[in-house]
DNA sequence: GTGGTCTAGACCACC
DNA sequence: GTGGTCTAGACCACG
């Protein structure tokens, strides 16, 4: 996995272990990899997987078994909430982006609808080559 | 100005300039307030505006001119890619986000529609209070 | 049984055996339970248990006989020290943690008294529903 | 400052700041020691340390300045409750163990009572010593 | 084997 | 100077 320096890892980590879940890789009450695994395969210290991981445990995303393993949490309403969570927070933060830029509320979806469109086409053509 | 505990201010700030500039709040050719008050006015260090102008200052943003000032490019082709640049990296960043969070492109165009519709609705409801 | 993550579940088994002993559940000179049996009660893994045990046999508050189990002692003179020696352990450590506090010896006491009138009214509460 | 290994150690710092700001020897708004000084002065890493502050300046205790350092809160609301949940918590802990040791309510105040006394004849000792 | 804590020491952003 | 992040490596509690 690819790191954004201009954001600190064990943020990005977290982010990436929502989207395991949301996106259903980790299903409710599945065990994670272990810390040490999970700090290979992001070839990033375990210590700062950790640090990710205490704050899901802190938020009750993430159930901590001593000895055991970690484990996504089976509590539904908690899961079902975070997807639209996440969801919201990076809408406002490109509306807010975006308008301050002085596009219009109907500017912005159609720069989102033609930019989806073009990246449509490109995908389209980078699966062509 | 607030700003994000997760990601550089210097990098916070080059994004407020490009901001004044897209908006027309700092025309082209416009003199910049000087450092020392727009460290003012962003509650923030001298250095560390210092640090954000010096990098538009390398991407001829800006141009700085010894112991006048800070100005707004004339360049019309660098100001006119700018505005660009800065929507279609904005819009690359969500809908990558949102694809990993296994929204198909519909469902983010809708999702950014009714988003809209739910803020102008408070908004409003603010504006009235 | 719940454990406290802050501090290590052996030391807390401790506590339990001690309780058990105190509030009479275990008599002296009666057999425990069987390590496996105390470890499906507790939830926890025999190993801890185990541990927990050892320290107490090393404490001659219980006597482990080969093949036949662990049984409380029948020393009155152990067991009578024991039960004041832990209240006052525990009154010893609130009272050293409340003057940190700043509250005098007069606050601890009518602190204690209202705490308890409260917690009467809202088990009283409880019950009742 | 002396730690006990049965808990955490960042667990105990933050006690220790609790304390610190409850008998107002960190007054609202002043400014802390520096992470570096008190690692020096708990003699504890500073990676310790600052675990510990990053958890009261989640919880709105602590207010971090990038660069300058860390500070009190100023917010009043805060700072009124935290007092008291303290004493309630550490009384609570303590009343619930006393009566699974099968003391009625009656005799943990007098055991309180005649505790406190013992410790004022005994530090009264202490002091002619 | 698992996770949790702590240390020592480095580097960065910011003042 | 300040705090924040990350690493490497050790040790402990638990299963």
């Amino acid at each position: 996995m690819q790191f954004d320096d201009k954001v600190p890892i064990y943020y990005q980590i977290k982010q990436y272990v929502y989207q395991q879940i949301i996106t259903g890789k980790w299903q409710p009450g599945t065990q994670l990899p272990a810390v040490r695994q999970l700090a290979v395969e992001l070839t990033v210290n375990v210590n700062t997987v950790q640090r990710a991981l205490r704050e899901l445990i802190a938020a009750q995303i993430l159930i901590s078994k001593r000895g055991k393993g970690n484990f996504v949490t089976t509590d539904q309403t908690t899961l079902a909430t975070l997807a639209d969570q996440l969801v919201q927070d990076r809408l406002g933060a490109v509306y807010d982006d975006l308008r301050a830029l002085n596009l219009t509320d109907q500017q912005i979806i159609t720069a989102m609808q033609t930019y989806i469109e073009k990246r449509g086409r490109q995908d389209e053509h980078d699966f062509n080559d």
